[in-house]
DNA sequence: GGGACGTGTCACCGTCACCCTTACACGCTC
DNA sequence: GAGCGTGTAAGGGTGACGGTGACACGTCCC
C-alpha cells in the first residue's frame, strides 16, 4: 500500500494554511485549492485539529488557522494526523501453524521491515511545513503572506 | 497506501523455496504455507519469474526454484517485482493551474517525498532473503535444507 | 437578539484495487 | 500418451477511499 491521498493534500491544506498567515482560510477556499471537497477537507482538518497542528475558528470570517508555527510542524505528524493504513499489509488470513516457514515467518520479517519504516519516518521527520510553503513560494515566485 | 499483502506473500514464498534447498516447491505446496490459493501464488511466481528472481520447472515432479542464491536476492527486487501502486498517492484530480499553492505544492513537495522513498527503499535493499530465511530457521528452531 | 456564516459529522453512493475461485490451454516429465 | 504443473483469463466479493447532500451546533456581525 500506498498512502492514501490524504497525506498529500492534508499537507496541501497546511502549506496553504501557512502562506496565508494569520488570515483564516474557510474549508471551501482550501477545497478549491486542492480541488476537492469541502467535505474531504474539513474531515481532514478534523483530524488535524485533534492532532494539535491546525485549530478551526467558528462564525463569519472563521476559518481554519495553524496551532504552531509553520516551522515546528513536520511532515511525520501529518502522517501519522490522516494516514490509517500501515506501511506493510500483512497477510490477508495468517499463515497456518503447523507450517514451519509459515508460523515464523512474520517474525523474521518483522525487523527488516520495521527498519524501512523507520528510515521512511525519520525521512518524514526532518521536513516541515515552513520548508515546503518556502519552496512553493519560490517556484510560484511570490511572497508570504499570500493575498487570494 | 500501505503496500499490497503481496510483498510479505512473494517474500514468504521466496523463503520457503530457500529452506527448502533445490527441491522445487509447487504452487499449491506454497499457497498451503502461506495461507493463500494457488493461482495467486502463480500470479506471483510469474512477476518473479519475470524479475529473474525464480524460475519454473513444469511437469511432474516440478515447481519453482530460485533463479540465484538466496543470499543474492534483496528485498527491494522482491518489492519492485510485485508492487505496482507507488509509496504515495497524489491528489487524486490535479489542482488548479490558476492557484499559486495549488500549481506548486507538487512541485515544492516532491523532493521530501522521494528522499522518503529513497530512504525506504534503501533499507529494503540493505536486507537478503538469505537473512530471513536464517532468522525463519533460527525462530523455528530448524536446519536447511527443510524436508517438508 | 436575530440572522448569516462556517464547522463538524452523518449516511449514502460510485469507483477502484485487491484477492479468491473456477476454468482451460500449454508444456514437460515419466 | 497420460498425468502433472504452470500460466492466464474471467467473474465475483470485499473493503478503503473520495464525493455529495444534509443537518445540528457554535460563533460573529449588525
Amino acid at each position: 500500500m500506498p498512502t492514501s491521498s490524504r497525506f498529500v493534500v492534508a499537507v496541501h491544506a497546511l502549506v496553504a494554511l501557512a502562506v496565508s498567515g494569520d488570515k483564516p482560510l474557510r474549508s471551501e477556499d482550501l477545497a478549491h485549492s486542492a480541488n476537492t471537497s469541502p467535505v474531504v477537507i474539513r474531515g481532514l482538518l478534523s483530524r488535524l485539529n485533534a492532532a494539535g497542528l491546525t485549530r478551526s475558528q467558528l462564525g463569519a470570517g472563521g476559518g481554519a488557522l495553524l496551532a504552531r508555527p509553520a516551522e515546528e510542524i513536520r511532515l511525520l505528524e501529518v502522517y501519522r494526523a490522516v494516514e490509517d493504513t500501515r506501511l506493510f499489509t500483512l497477510h490477508r488470513t495468517p499463515p497456518p501453524a503447523d507450517c514451519a516457514v509459515g508460523s515464523n515467518i512474520v517474525g523474521g520479517l518483522q525487523p527488516a521491515l520495521t527498519r524501512a519504516r523507520e528510515a521512511f519516518e525519520a525521512e518524514l521527520d526532518h521536513t516541515t511545513i515552513a520548508e515546503i510553503a518556502d519552496e512553493v513560494a519560490r517556484l510560484g515566485n511570490f511572497t508570504m503572506p499570500l493575498e487570494w
